[in-house]
DNA sequence: ATATTAATTCAAGAATTATTGAAATGAAAG
DNA sequence: CTTTCATTTCAATAATTCTTGAATTAATAT
């Protein structure tokens, strides 16, 4: 993944009705959610629900299924994983491990956490 | 973390040339970089370099001193760590382990990989 | 004090993203 | 085939973020 697209990606994220989305998502694990219980749930209108929604999927956060009228929604962790695995290689283990020889000084919370 | 602030970490990532920067002081490790280095390097004009580097910097992403004429600036692992606890623990490992019952298609490659 | 180097701040316009409500689509039921 | 329900799409406006270059601050040396 380069700048880019990870760019991309943590714009998808870049907003706290979407993070509730996710979070929502999360916690209905692979049953996922309809739109309208997805909108109710974060407190949002079903036009703006639907904006963020598209705005994950075509992120690759989320994935859409019609079921009967509803459109269930469900989330890709591994999408959601390998932002992570981004975040983690290009920047904490980046500085923890490349380089050659990393000072006394530049510890690692990703790790030890 | 909440999802506010969150959003707002997330919204200093959401750009190409912010994300350079983030690449490239995490190269420098400890020793940190000079404004001036870091705009050059990116390829970005001093003015568009130190907006991005104020940004990072408001987010805590990066802290900056003073060298003499220079400012330099040196990435703060335990913050980027921090937001990737939060991808971790709210969404993959939330969709791993919480809820009681993980159902079998629930894989997570945030734990796998 | 003046000049030089390093970087930031500011203002104005450009570009992108968000928000709202109304209209449109798609599926199921009467 | 008309109605109803669920959701999206659209258009207009509002709000935010980006970009550029000129002016400003800060530190050092002459």
């Amino acid at each position: 993944m380069d700048e880019v697209e990870a760019a991309i990606l943590f714009g998808a994220l870049s907003n706290k009705d979407r993070l509730k989305v996710i979070r929502a998502l999360v916690e209905a694990g692979p049953a996922g959610m309809n739109a309208g219980d997805i909108a109710s749930k974060i407190g949002a209108s079903p036009s703006r629900a639907s904006f963020h929604l598209a705005a994950l999927a075509e992120a690759g956060f989320v994935v859409r299924q019609r079921q009967s009228r509803s459109l269930n929604y469900r989330v890709d962790f591994d999408r959601v994983g390998g932002l992570v695995s981004f975040l983690m290689e290009d920047c904490c283990m980046g500085g923890c491990s490349q380089g050659g020889k990393p000072a006394d000084n530049n510890r690692c919370s990703c790790k030890a956490t």
